[in-house]
DNA sequence: CTGTTAGCGCTTTCAA
DNA sequence: TTGAAAGCGCTAACAG
């Protein structure tokens, strides 16, 4: 009942073979005799069967992404990376196709999945320091990519976020407006320990480039939750009338939040004792998104996790690795973008 | 180089039919025979091709399930739809794959690549009041089920949560715990034109069933942002020392919230007014999850959609229907699942 | 530029 | 309970 190739062809009487370099475009095609098979196809309703394909040319053509659970903050990023992998994918003839498998069983069920022929390549979203999916997929000699690194990366092909040049996109904000000593928010320990690459970097570099700017700086590793947040809050501005207002650096006059649960927390608590941001207190969120920047008033400025891209330069990486599986690894960084809110104060002095 | 289901016919000295039938389980194998092949699997490493048995035995064994934006609300519950479609699917010997197509080119996109052969079924998550998708997939007669309801359901396969039964659930709640007046921050007449089901469903029921109780009741429809819970916490409870204090009946002294965006502001609002939960309000968010339900201090009590539980059953109706094609439409309703935080007050008098 | 010819690795009658 | 044979619908040399 569905047509096949070779009914096609002997509609337009041709050989099957010619309809095959037709639509896969590997030989050329006189224009009359593709215009003869162009007829018969939809003469006949005709669809190319993609088993059949994957079956022949011993490729399927379909790209495999896994992301492990969703609990730390990512939601919105995450998806941007799969959709903008999707469509990168589907533009270059290729299907992605997302396995949500648990991430116990991730590093086992990858390997066999993909050994039974379920797809071609494999792309690893939320990678931490330590990924066992990293392992085996390399044991296994899949072809895979990763969107994060791990921590011994030489030999990983790679896209993640530049998280060094956002954290200074945000202090140089701050340095312009004339903020003198800021707080990072950042991640905690404990997610250092379990391999959580962010946690790590993010310290080190925000330390590095407040000295390097002249700001008085300090740092604070939060677990991922409001309560963290409120916490916070409490513990450093209890007793102040307002948070930078002493001017003798005693007290942070900006925060640097990369922690998006914990920062929704630190702002409600904050407004609860009675501070006004941002005229007490600015607040700069980083590789963080849209949902949560708009979940305080006043809305956070933020700089966005920059997912789509990343999606896209992912998938591009991974065909190029596929098609030269020698080549050396792609690594590739991208800075996230802001997006202006309304917590980010101006603290020069009128001139 | 990969061992074919050949070689380890030849290794065991058995015929491939032999392999096959021991491998789908649908013929008897003696156990000698089924031993030798055993063995010659697994020195030889054989494992089999998913390509071939689908383009032979025509059927994928592949589930595709696809999910509109997350932007309203979602997220986990979303997320554990599909953990759970995948383990179930996995436990009766289906791949369900996630195609990440967007809303626009959905209904056209999924039909297209079922008709390519890329899978045998499709689960429909998020399924709004009139969806294309539906009908689309309807139209190319392939076999699917909706995770949600369409509008026009007779004949529709699907699983939905059970509005009702938790509305009536929390209603309940506030009853025994000596509540009088309720409020529901339900969803935005907007997202009910736009064809989002849940909306419509749940003022009638609330209101109706507020009233059985003999309940004070008034609805609120609120766009799913935080800064519309903020406006109404500034609209229905300004001047009011403690909402629902007058004990005559003026104001609510309890709310059902069924928008998880919202009232996380709505909370938070009435905090910045100086308001005490729940001494002042109770608070109950239905058909809400985990994590909205810990972003607020006090946490929230609320019902979980039961997500897993409805992935599952998804795909046991969705294998049913392709075993049996004209059978009558599978519909199943789940109610949610009660989660203690701590907004909920008791207003009984001391005895 | 087009046709011929073998398969890809497995399933599935039909016989034995 | 097992085997032989004929494909599933397409691709990919190789020839012409």
């Amino acid at each position: 009942m569905m047509a096949t190739m070779r009914d096609v062809a002997r509609h337009a009487g041709v050989a099957p073979s010619t309809v095959s370099y037709m639509l896969s475009g590997d030989k050329p095609v006189a224009a009359a005799t593709r215009e003869r098979i162009e007829q018969a196809m939809d003469a006949l309703g005709y669809r190319p069967n993609a088993i059949a394909r994957s079956l022949a040319s011993r490729r399927t053509r379909i790209l495999a992404l896994h992301l492990p659970e969703f609990d730390v903050s990512a939601g919105e990023t995450v998806f941007e990376i799969v959709r903008g992998a999707y469509d990168r994918a589907a533009e270059r003839g290729y299907l992605l196709t997302v396995w949500p498998i648990a991430a116990e069983r991730a590093p086992q069920e990858l390997s066999e999945l993909v050994g039974r022929g379920h797809a071609d390549a494999v792309l690893l979203v939320e990678v931490e320091l330590d990924d066992p999916r990293v392992d085996s997929l390399h044991a296994s000699g899949i072809p895979f990519l990763s969107v994060g690194r791990t921590r011994e990366n030489a030999q990983l092909h790679f896209v993640d976020i530049d998280f060094e040049a956002t954290i200074d996109q945000a202090l140089e904000a701050l340095t312009t407006t004339g903020h003198r000593d800021v707080m990072l928010l950042g991640r905690s320990r404990a997610m250092e320990t379990a391999g959580y690459g962010p946690a790590v970097r993010s310290h080190e570099d925000f330390a590095r480039l407040a000295v390097r700017r002249g700001l008085g700086h300090r740092e604070h590793a939060l677990d991922p939750t409001p309560q963290a947040g409120r916490d916070l809050a409490r513990t450093v501005f209890a007793g102040a009338d307002r948070p930078g207002a002493d001017g003798t650096g005693g007290r942070p006059d900006a925060v640097v939040a990369m922690n998006d649960l914990a920062v929704v927390g630190f702002v409600n608590e904050l407004q609860v004792m009675g501070f006004e941001l941002p005229r007490d207190l600015s607040i700069l969120s980083v590789v963080s998104n849209r949902r949560t920047a708009s979940l305080t008033a006043p809305s956070l400025t933020a700089w966005q996790a920059p997912g789509e891209e990343m999606g896209r330069r992912a998938v591009d990486a991974l065909l190029d690795q596929l098609a030269d599986p020698h080549a050396p690894p792609t690594q590739v960084l991208v800075a996230c973008t802001r997006y202006d809110g309304d917590s980010l104060g101006d603290r020069r002095a009128a001139a």
